[in-house]
This record gives structure tokens, C-alpha cells and sequence, in this order.
RNA sequence: GGCGCUUUCAUCUAACGGUUAGGAUACAAGAUUCUCAAUCUUGGCAUACGGGUUCGAUUCCCGUAGGCGCUACCA
């Protein structure tokens, strides 16, 4: 009976889970997904999220996920971002089938490389009427702003600005040709319920009198602005989900509007607004300043501004582990549905499921991030550790064969956060002691102890076997035998050996420093401290 | 202001009408021990509020309050 209903369950689960993944992949298309930055500068901690999950969710579908340049605000332009944004997901290892720098059937994937397409796409909107010429200039909007509260460019005001609603179609021609600068505006039809079908909010919907007019193209630098450029695109690029921040939400039904304008909503994608990331603390999202303020980077990695000469930290300079930013990130609006924590890139793409992402924003609790960098230190090997070692092991000066720094690492790396807190963990393996902890001597080096110490050196040097297994007993019940406290003989040892009360089972590190070093430091630190 | 989204421990979240409301981080205590860590065990900590619907609401509906976003010739 149990058997068979917990069986029967399990195939209710399956068959459930089966009708998600249909639901999520509709009419069979392809699943296309797109990461698509603008490069302003360097790229968010938010901004990898979302891509992260693009990345998993084409995965999981076996999908294409495409990297695409929003590049049509001229003016942000910040040369090196794009390349650094390239970089990032380099290090992150999140990898992109097409795109900007990866080919493809679909391109130019950048979008200012796209003027052609963009300006055929504005006229077909024009002549089927569901856009307008306008040639108000940013001072008379703004002078109107002045004017009337809550000024919006929309069905009840467009009809007392200067466009091609209002104007004759000759005095229209006649300001193109004589050089005006225009834009080109959707005119939205007021009071239609539009429904927009989010894949993690369900419908959302909004009624068209509330949108305005919003501009679409700009003839000043023959550029879409991104919501034209965005549906063009995104429609030749055949993009079947689009998976973005939740700050979109509010233009998503002008986005629909757009792709029933023309005439392309049998094949819009779905959409899929992400909750956004919060500052650790106070209000708002989280900001390029929180890093600053509170000592974590919103970076993946260094960023140097070209135009300030300003430096922002990163992720990887501050020797975070790619895998534990990914594992953090990808569990900041989703989990998997049970209580696993540490996975795989892999894993994840398994797990994912756009319906288990939450709703609400997530504060960025970043000292949970250093508990994924330490646990992903322990899952590593020690080899793997021991490479990232090494350099830092060579800045101090120290060439040892990577045999050592391996069992060094091995040694210490469970009580680290970071491969750079190694150093001051396992200095005293390398180099010996050129100074000793106050408060440790105060506490280990009593009066007698430079007495029970020589004698252990002695009694360590007559020992045949150099080895911490065999030593161990040994030199217990040598401790016994000679009624002395177990606790003060051995910590005194270790103060002559490490410099401080700290570090690993003393036994390890007589094996690693050998009888010669043990015995050199041992008996220096006696005639130094008596 | 308008529009939209959202609300479970301090934080990330689980529980898609029936659980002593679970896990993780952080915090605290204990264990261990040759030190410091790590580790293990234990502990405290939550369904924003008010109405419904229901035999029964964390879960569904409405309202209030809080939070967040958008409201550019930026994305």
C-alpha cells in the first residue's frame, strides 16, 4: 500500500513537472535566450545574476543562450566595457553559444551595427500609422514638464505638440529637409487592458492609458532606442524567452504593444521579470557604493574607469572563487527545491526551474558568500589550492617544490575564507619564527619550559623513526613517564616551532619542517627566550 | 503624485489548504583538544496587520501598512 501510493506520487510529481517544462517551452520553438548588456561601464553583480540564469535556463532546455550589445546610447558609451564584460563571464565560466565575439546565423549582434534594420522596422511602423514623426525638442518637453504636472506624452496631449499628427504632411517634409532633428514615437491607443504573461508573476495587466508616447527612434544619431531595438532584435534573433530584471516589468506591456504593432505575437517571447538584488542593509537596491561602504565588491572583477581613473573592486581580485560567486548568485532568487546549497554549474543547470525563482527582491548577504568561498576552498584539492598558492607563495620569496605547498595547503586551507589568508596560516611551514607572540609566550612559555623543551629535543633526537604517527605515542609517554603536563610541554614545543599558539596537530608539523629544522628552531627559540 | 510588483526567523529561503512552520548563513552555548581554527551537537529567532472564503489558512480573495521598481530623445 505505502509502496504503491508513494510510487503513485511520484509519478503525479513527474508528470507535473513534464507540464512546466512544456508550459515553459511553448509551441516547441527552439528555447533561444539572450544576455544583452549596454556598455556603460563594468557589469553588475545584478547583471551576472541574470545572465546566470539565461545561461542555466538554456542549458536545461537545450537551448542557445546569444550575447548581444545594447549599444545605442551614444553618449554612455564606455570604451573597454565590453570587453571586460567578456572577461567576466570568462572567469565566471558562463559561456555563450552566439553573439558578440562568438559568431552566429543571426548577427551583427551588436546593435549599432544594426542601423539598416532598425530604420526599415521604424518606417514599416509609420506607414501602418502605429508611429508618428515628433518634433518638440528636449526644451520644449521639458518647458511642457514645467507647465503641467505629471506631463505625459500621450493620446490627451500629443495633439497640442509639434508632430506629424499635428502638423500637414508637407510641413513635415519640409522640417526633415531642412535638417530638424526628430524623434519617432508609438502612438499608444488609450484604454486597452494589456495582459503581459510572466512565467514567474503570472498575468500581469495594465491598462494602455497609462503608458505614454514613448520614443522609439532618434534621428540625431539614426538610432532605436533600446524598447524598439529590443523587439526587433529580439524578434529576428527568433529569442523565445526573455528572462531580465524586474525593472522591466513596467515597459513590458509596451514591449507587447510593439510586437502586436507588428503583427509578431504569435512568435513574442515569454517573459520572465527577475526579483532585484537589495542592499545588504537600508533601502533600495544594491548600488556600486554599498561595495565601497561596506567592504565587498559589486564587481566580478576590477574595473578602472577610463574617463575618472576611479578603481572598483572585484570579485576575482579579491580572491573570491568563481564557482562560490556563481553558487551564491544562482541562490539568490531560486533554489532548487530541497536544501542543497553547495552545487555544481552543472547541477544547477539540472535543477533549474524558472517556477522555483521567488517574487521578492533578496538582500545581498555577502557574508554568506564567504561561507560558499570557504566551502568551495574545502570541496577543491589540495593541488588545485596549492596552484592558486603558489604565487603568492613566491611574493614572499619562497621557491618549494609543489609538493609542499600541496601538503602545506592540505594542512591549513580548512580553517581559511580565503586563498590569501593562507599566508598568515602557514607562513611558519616555510620560514621559521623571527619573532614570538606575546600573549602566547605568556601563556606557554612558563618558567621551566625552556628545561622540558630541551629535554623533549633531546629526547626527539635519540628517536630512530622521524615520524609524527610513530612520534605521537612515543613522546606521550615520554611526557607520562616524567610526570610532566601534556598540554604545557606541547605547547611550548609549538611556540618554538610556529612563533604563536596556533596552527594544525603539532605532530604534522614536525613531519613537515623534519628532524633537522624541528630541532634547529626548537633549540634557538631556548637560548633566545631563557 | 501616478502605475505596477512584492511581503515566512537578522539574512537567503522551504512548506503550492491539514507540519511540533523545515534548512542554510550569522549569533550564542556545549563537545572535542597540545594551541588557534575547523568540525560536530544544542539553542534562541519568523508567517506584517485587519477582514473574508473554508471543517481548517503561511498557503486563496479583499483592504491597510511596509518594501521595491518604473514614470528620459538611459538601458
Amino acid at each position: 500500500m505505502v509502496k504503491i501510493s508513494l510510487f503513485h506520487e511520484k509519478m503525479i510529481t513527474f508528470a507535473a513537472q513534464k507540464k512546466n517544462e512544456m508550459t515553459q517551452n511553448s509551441g516547441n520553438r527552439r528555447v533561444r535566450v539572450r544576455f544583452a548588456p549596454s556598455p556603460t561601464g563594468p557589469l553588475h553583480i545584478g547583471g551576472v545574476r541574470t545572465a546566470l540564469y539565461n545561461y542555466l535556463f538554456a542549458r536545461k532546455h537545450g537551448g542557445d543562450f546569444i550575447f548581444r550589445i545594447e549599444d545605442t546610447d551614444t553618449n554612455r558609451f564606455v570604451p573597454g566595457a565590453e570587453e571586460y564584460i567578456l572577461e567576466s563571464f570568462r572567469w565566471l565560466g558562463i559561456k555563450f553559444d552566439e553573439g558578440v565575439s562568438f559568431g552566429g546565423n543571426y548577427g551583427p549582434y551588436r546593435q549599432s551595427e544594426r542601423k539598416d534594420i532598425y530604420k526599415k522596422y521604424v518606417d514599416m511602423l509609420l506607414e501602418a500609422g502605429k508611429a508618428y514623426i515628433a518634433f518638440d525638442t528636449p526644451a520644449e518637453l521639458e518647458a511642457k514638464r514645467n507647465e503641467i504636472p505629471n506631463f505625459q506624452y500621450d493620446a490627451t496631449t500629443r495633439l497640442q505638440m509639434r508632430n506629424s499628427l499635428t502638423l500637414r504632411a508637407d510641413e513635415v517634409k519640409a522640417l526633415i529637409e531642412a535638417g530638424n532633428q526628430y524623434v519617432v514615437r508609438i502612438l499608444i491607443e488609450p484604454g486597452q487592458e494589456v495582459e503581459v504573461d510572466d512565467l514567474i508573476r503570472g498575468k500581469v495587466t495594465i491598462n494602455s492609458s497609462v503608458l505614454d508616447d514613448k520614443v522609439l527612434y532618434k534621428s540625431a544619431d539614426q538610432l532605436p532606442t533600446y524598447h524598439l531595438a529590443n523587439i526587433v532584435d529580439d524578434h529576428l534573433m527568433e529569442v523565445s524567452h526573455v528572462i531580465r530584471g524586474e525593472e522591466w516589468l513596467p515597459s513590458a506591456p509596451l514591449h507587447v504593444l510593439l510586437y502586436r504593432a507588428f503583427g509578431w505575437e504569435d512568435t513574442m517571447p515569454q517573459f520572465a521579470h527577475l526579483p532585484l538584488l537589495l542592499k545588504p542593509e537600508g533601502n533600495g537596491k544594491l548600488s556600486k557604493r554599498d561595495g565601497d561602504r561596506l567592504g565587498f565588491p559589486v564587481f566580478p572583477l576590477e574595473w578602472h574607469d577610463p574617463k575618472t581613473g576611479e578603481i572598483s573592486s572585484g570579485y576575482r581580485e579579491k580572491d573570491y572563487l568563481p564557482e562560490a560567486v556563481i553558487n551564491f548568485l544562482a541562490l539568490l532568487g531560486w533554489n532548487p527545491g530541497d536544501d542543497r546549497e553547495i552545487m555544481s554549474l552543472d547541477e544547477m543547470v539540472d535543477l533549474f526551474n524558472l517556477e522555483k525563482c521567488s517574487k521578492a527582491g533578496a538582500r545581498f548577504n555577502y557574508q554568506k558568500l564567504v561561507w560558499f568561498n570557504h566551502e568551495y576552498i574545502m570541496l577543491k584539492s589540495d593541488r588545485e589550492i596549492a596552484l592558486l598558492f603558489n604565487p603568492i607563495l613566491e611574493s614572499h620569496g619562497i621557491k618549494v617544490p609543489m609538493e609542499r605547498v600541496e601538503t602545506a595547503v592540505g594542512l591549513v586551507k580548512n580553517r581559511v575564507n580565503f586563498v590569501g589568508e593562507l599566508w598568515d596560516n602557514c607562513s611558519y611551514l616555510f620560514q621559521a619564527p623571527d619573532e614570538y607572540d606575546e600573549k602566547s609566550l605568556k601563556k606557554w612559555w612558563k618558567e621551566n619550559a625552556p628545561q622540558t623543551t630541551a629535554e623533549l629535543c633531546d629526547f626527539l633526537e635519540s628517536q630512530p623513526d622521524w615520524n609524527g604517527e610513530v612520534l605521537e605515542p612515543l613522546v606521550m609517554e615520554w611526557i607520562a613517564s616524567k610526570g610532566y603536563q601534556t598540554g604545557k610541554v606541547m605547547n611550548a614545543l609549538r611556540v618554538t616551532l610556529v612563533g604563536a599558539a596556533m596552527g594544525p596537530q603539532i605532530f604534522c608539523i614536525t613531519d613537515f619542517l623534519g628532524r633537522e629544522e624541528t630541532l634547529r628552531r626548537a633549540r634557538k627559540a631556548i637560548s633566545a627566550l631563557s
